[in-house]
DNA sequence: TTTAATTTCTACTAATTATATAGAATTAAT
DNA sequence: ATTAATTCTATATAATTAGTAGAAATTAAA
């Protein structure tokens, strides 16, 4: 599942696609639209650009905007940044991947395998989804 | 990503799927074989027993054993039973639906069809996966 | 140069969930 | 009765989640 905040991610990234080129939009204004605790949203916000996602202005007249296109921003880069692994265990993940403690011989273990596949059925999904697929609904 | 209670329930049930048939296992046998804590993976097993997976014998030589073939134990029924829906949203979830509070109108909300989407793949793949599919591996 | 409006940074808090552990009660075989 | 197992209920601790608070820094414009 999606945290609360990965969800309000994408609701802010779903407003800011919307807006017309070249606009910056307040944080008030997308918590507003997008029914967002805006401390919180802060917060989010600035996490979207430390993932390189949005930009923003400083100061009077400031604001956030996409750095990327909505086509080049998919659900897989938005659940990484904010919730981590797409794999379902550490140990079948590529871009986080851990070694599992309890698990004596990793060559040896029955689960990983399987949830290799599953880990790259479930990206190739989430890759196919866009900010701009999402929009066009 | 599955919680820790998951995967030992998956190496439990993998445990036990590997046992020759009418054969009854202890807590302590599946604990060791799979490094599970035991008092943990005692509470687990009972959870394996209300999701009818897996059935019990009390008292002396008790233990567990499958209720199911290998093969009718899919990831799907295992993640559902431990860590809830397999959708990304309570809102795109079958079994676990719930209406998001902070959502004005479901039938607007843009996020609600991709993660559709991605539910149904992820299902397809995680049904895909089963006890024996794995011991088999 | 002051003011207003904005992002940015750091710290804190409260509630929930995850990961166990402890111990007594119950059950069944010998 | 005794032994060995499940079952039940309660507790403990740590981490995570979701959010709040407030001050500092930045920028535009009056």
């Amino acid at each position: 599942m999606l945290s609360q905040k990965t969800k309000y991610a994408l609701k802010a990234l779903l407003y800011l696609a919307q807006q017309d080129a070249n606009h910056i939009s307040k944080t008030t204004d997308i918590a507003e639209a997008a029914n967002i605790p805006k401390k919180f949203l802060e917060q989010i916000l600035l996490d979207l650009k430390r993932g390189h996602l949005v930009g923003s202005k400083q100061g009077k007249f400031g604001g956030y905007y996409l750095l990327k296109s909505g086509n080049e921003i998919t659900l897989a880069d938005i659940h990484r940044l904010f919730d981590g692994a797409i794999a379902l265990l550490p140990c079948a993940s590529i871009n986080f991947y851990e070694r599992c403690l309890d698990c004596k011989d990793e060559s040896e273990c029955l689960l990983r395998h399987g949830l290799i596949t599953i880990r790259e059925e479930t990206l190739k999904a989430m890759q196919g989804i866009t900010i701009n697929s999402l929009v066009k609904k």
